[in-house]
DNA sequence: GTTGGAAATGTTTGCGTAAACATGTGTGCC
DNA sequence: GGCACACATGTTTACGCAAACATTTCCAAC
């Protein structure tokens, strides 16, 4: 700076006037501070303004994987809105999910330069981590029952499995079997909780719950102890019925005419599974962008409570799903 | 830092000695300084540590979408390699892949606290853009042509795609039809121009090309379009496939049977496709490595020049490709 | 021609840290 | 006992920027 200033032949302060596009600067002046910045390929060195500023503009994120189901997308929104608010990103990822790690990552990101943090991960992590998140942190959690510690952005994953299980039941199905994501995944368990209530209210045998880590293979080892009087399946998301349409078609049960299927998490593909997956569709944008909003909500005016954001989601109707015609 | 140091009965300095883990504090001394720092919740300021160092120990990926094909696991793959290097990653998307956008995106990187840039973008837009990265940040381009420029880490698309008509012809199709990815793209085009390759060298007929935009569903409108002389495809990547898989399975084509089918990416569901893909496998985590390693050398050592870092790929044999009996 | 005041520009200062240098404090040796 | 030397700790300074305050310049009104 203090070179532009002299070859512009100002006071380094004139500089940073003009850098920050200041009134009180007389044109030509300034043509000339914009001139010597060209000259000398300037850019302003944004670790003296933070420190000068005490914010960084970036939030963090701390997440386990973007491969995961759709993570990814809501990691996208919150990068998309964040930048629309002129902040940055910051990625934590948790490779292998320990309760070491999560601290690890807690820890960098105390020593992070984040205004903020995004914290997408299964909270029984988070409890012992809390301790080492500093203070002074904001905090938003996502997907979790952090409810009572931190605000909480969500998807309203009970009403989606509800609406689930309540369409294969209109279509006359006795009942629905489940095929449920990780016990450690508070998501799954609320998925498998709605499932299993919506069934006790009306009157309908539960059975034997199966599970998986949300991968296709998975789904499709869950998918082949399926018993043969099953004829409608909820999947805790959509990669776990890809591999449940694969086990039913090895099994020889047509889908939807022999077994209804329905995902949930509306990934892209979905449409394009042999059938078309009839599953609950979950605005991961909307959650991105909820969260951005609330974080910096919290950063300007001081921490909110705790309570939880539930975005809604509603079912997509394909053709993974028929009425009932009797245990094939 | 001062407050610690004063509750702690020292000067700033032996406050930095301890917190950086330095040598020549006596082990009382450190004590009450730790214990001090837990008393008061300190926490480097990392702006002033940046201001000092003149390094930011992060490193920006420009971005499309992490929602496409194995972008999500590049960037994954990259932010794990860089976190244990002691590296941060701060995410800049570009929404919507308009010129304007990327020079955004650039300028705005420009003005980040970056020590050096991971570029993850298709490269005819980066031309425009070239200008308005300040020549001192570090650059490495991931899938892209610009290797007389910049530094480029690439999964080795053309050998991959060879690998997959080989295959193919090997198995005793007559030809290789093929679905390609956006005219855009340039790992797309390499794809294409090694399938035209091979079926040159063979001697065999070249197809007229599909096209689709790696969704799923644009890859099912292809399909639709696949001649029924047709009995094996190349298409570009997984999604498409899986598309592709859904196309013919509504003309009444069977796969393997009637139709012999390659995808390229491998991604974790292609497996559990019906029938289980057979594709090209990509090792997105490998590229994610190389392209921290290539950055952070160039950061401590200087501009390494131009070239590009090809990372193999192999065919995995799944379900979806059979020898040829003749056109169904 | 002077004076007041607004506008443009310059100077000082401090943000939190750590390197470089300066100052203690003790230990061992002659 | 005195001296040298190693080691622990304190003081000064600069990193790049911008707020706060100080100064200069210029014009208008009298």
């Amino acid at each position: 700076m203090a070179d532009v200033a002299k070859l512009a032949g100002v006071s380094s302060q004139t500089v940073s006037r003009v850098a920050n596009g200041q009134a009180g600067v007389v044109e030509s002046t300034r043509e000339q501070v914009l001139a010597a910045m060209r000259e000398l390929g300037y850019r302003p060195n944004s670790a003296a303004r933070s420190l000068r500023y005490g914010r960084f503009n970036t939030l963090g994120v701390i997440l386990f994987g973007l491969s995961s189901t759709g993570n990814s997308r809501t990691v996208e929104a919150i990068a998309t809105q964040a930048a629309a608010e002129g902040y940055a990103i910051t990625l934590i990822p948790v490779g292998v999910p320990t309760q070491d790690n999560v601290l690890g990552a807690f820890t960098r990101m105390g020593e992070l330069a984040v205004d903020g943090v995004i914290v997408i991960i299964e909270v029984h992590l988070l409890d012992a981590a809390t301790v080492a998140l500093p203070p002074a942190v904001h905090v938003v959690v996502v997907d979790s029952d952090a409810g009572e510690r931190y605000p909480v952005v969500d998807t309203d994953q009970a009403d989606g499995a509800r609406q689930a299980v309540r369409h294969l039941l209109e279509l006359g199905h006795p009942t629905v079997w489940h095929i449920a994501g990780p016990a450690e995944s508070y998501a799954a368990e609320r998925r498998a909780q709605a499932w299993r209530d919506v069934l006790e209210e009306a009157g309908r045998p539960v059975p034997a719950i199966g599970r998986g880590d949300w991968s296709a293979e998975s789904g499709y080892q869950a998918g082949l102890s399926l018993p043969p009087s099953c004829t409608a399946v909820f999947v805790a998301n959509d990669q776990m019925a890809l591999g449940v349409l694969r086990a039913l078609n090895e099994l020889g049960r047509s889908v939807p005419g022999d077994v209804s299927v329905v995902g949930f998490d509306d990934i892209a593909d979905a449409s394009s599974y042999l059938p078309p997956l009839t599953t609950v569709h979950q605005d991961f944008a909307e959650v991105g962008r909820r969260c951005v909003e609330a974080l910096l909500e919290q950063i300007s005016a001081g921490p909110g409570g705790p309570g939880t954001d539930l975005v809604p989601t509603h079912l997509v109707v394909r053709g993974s799903t028929a009425p009932y015609r009797g245990v094939g």
